[in-house]
DNA sequence: CATGAATGAGCGTTCATTCAT
DNA sequence: TATGAATGAACGCTCATTCAT
């Protein structure tokens, strides 16, 4: 009857993990077309054949570790939305995006590196384009809630605000006062409610 | 300088600028990977051997693309530093940045696309970090004339602004309030010195 | 033979069977080289492991197909050769032939598209040679017998016409008239007895 | 100016023969699958890429195979027709069959290999199916003015003759007696004129 | 200055086959 | 007996780059 399915699993799993973890160091270093199978097979320490086992393009590996990662910001959305207040909510969000963005720095930095790419992206751009319009439509509201009168506007400047921050983070961590960032955007997105001047001290 | 010489500097400076015309139009759309020497050749009509006379290697396409715009942003930096007073300067700055923007759109997606790809960007890369520090202190010492009392964190922020909203933009120009987005910055990074609530109408 | 031996003979020729029954369709329309074993694994309902239990190499498959239909064949001349006039044994196998053709038209399509190839045929190429050279003497011997003064040439002539024939209705069967065909051939062969030579010049 | 044009397109031709010579003898030897393009190009003493300047695909090289052959056969149907009588036509036809198969045996090897393989033949597939519809129609003209009283059976019956015919010569020329089945398969099918009917029941 | 024929390493992918369980 | 995870050589094809003319 073969090996039990448990084992099965359990060493397909080994592999699949090993896999993306390795696709992943490699994608966020070259960048997704200068990363080659082989190089991801060899850091995996399995061969080519199964790696093709489990992901029939190399294109299957991107899409593995964006879904992975999907999910991670949509926790994040989840929480962000059961906060008592607004500004709460708005705080939330920033922070736990700064917070993956800690976490999962390989995966940003390849994230930023290929969001520009339309020929990597296929496929993988209805998920993206929707992804977006969502966070911003969802930035729009919190915002719209937390007494912002141009919502839409201040959406688009919040959510450039935190990719910008992102991508200069994730291009040079060492020296990037992420932290008082993350609190300078919270004071600014979050002060409409006491009219009180949002970037003064 | 003979006339032949002359002539032939002529015919040299069109081809090149043919070709990196080509060049950057073919990035833009498919990517510095996804662009062959040979497509760039053809589609500026000339051969690949006469490209190479120009360009010894692929990067170096991207290095005079990347050079050329460089020179652009310093002329922009020259001019706001030209202005009367310290929010003037700030205000030329982030108008002109997004005036170059819209200008050379496919330049800026290159850019963005490229960037995170330390192995494309070698030889690129000492140059390019010294440009964003460049910027980035710049900023600073503009925002610190202008009154703020976080000079370096608020540079910080404007650069992280200006560099999300014109990524935002080149992904998805249509329907993007660029014009909006500008005022709102400007009125936000300029306000220092009349303690006015930047965010409000 | 005890009742599980029994039982695992009658699981193992089952599996044969359908594995071989895959193999065929399979060979038939993608070709040898354009199928894998694992199509036919899948296709058959076992894994490839058990697959090759039974048939140690891909080319044994192809072995094993030619193998039963060879078997076919020789039935064929066997039951040709039991009647009771020369006439009669050429046509019964020229008749036969066809039959044999329209039952089995999968094989035959493999068996004409492999027949050229010999690295593929390898193994087999013995075999294959001494049948073609069997079918070739029996013709020659009954036509020698009915009469035909030239048994040894009217036996290439009535063998390449079979086999012309065959793989024009198998590239094509849709409206190819085999029965006219058919006794046509087995009249222009089977003149010789009433010593009216037609064909001789 | 780069090489005169002259220079050029005899390199290119040179390279472009030898190319076609060896694709030609490696398919007809180990088939259009068992042959990798890096044989080939070797066999050409030219490297792959050299090889994939003049042929833009694997597909391609049988393309121009194809191509060159049926033009030979072309030539052969247009020097038939312009023959005085229906039996000579019948008889130009037939013996230039074999003629351009003694000339060819590579090529027709190879073609009666690839013949059952529509993965193979895509492409090729329009021009084969029109090309054999010509010859058996254009058979059943002949046959029917040489005074055939069923023109379209009989071009059945000569078509796959010489098809079954050339196969088995193809197969193993040593000791085919190809001239003697020329001159029986040319007698068989000409005599219809002195309205004897050889092979009318 | 200008051409394009020529190179060959490397790419994504497939697949017959092996073997621990 | 039966499984399917695992291997790695080979495939068709691309492309930055060189060089004789």
């Amino acid at each position: 009857m073969g090996r039990s399915a448990r084992l099965n699993k359990q060493m397909r799993d080994a592999s699949t993990r090993r896999i993306l973890k390795a696709a992943l160091r490699h994608f966020a270093t070259h960048g997704y077309a200068g990363t080659s199978v082989r190089m991801i097979a060899r850091s995996a320490g399995v061969s080519v054949g199964l790696l093709y086992n489990y992901f029939p393009t190399k294109a299957d590996l991107l899409g593995a570790l964006f879904e992975e990662s999907m999910r991670d910001v949509q926790a994040s959305f989840a929480s962000a939305d059961a906060a008592a207040t607004p500004s709460e909510r708005i705080e939330r969000l920033v922070r736990s995006a700064f917070e993956i963005l800690e976490k999962n720095r390989d995966f940003w930095r390849l994230s930023y590196g290929v969001r520009m790419q339309p020929a990597v992206v296929t496929g993988l751009g209805k998920r993206l384009e929707m992804w977006t319009a969502t966070i911003q439509s969802t930035l729009g509201r919190y915002l719209r809630e937390a007494g912002s009168r141009q919502p839409e506007l201040d959406a688009a400047l919040l959510f450039a605000l935190i990719d910008g921050v992102s991508q200069h983070y994730v291009l040079d961590p060492r020296g990037y006062p992420l932290a008082e960032v993350a609190d300078r955007i919270v004071a600014l997105f979050t002060r409409y409610v006491d009219s009180t001047a949002p970037d003064s001290t």
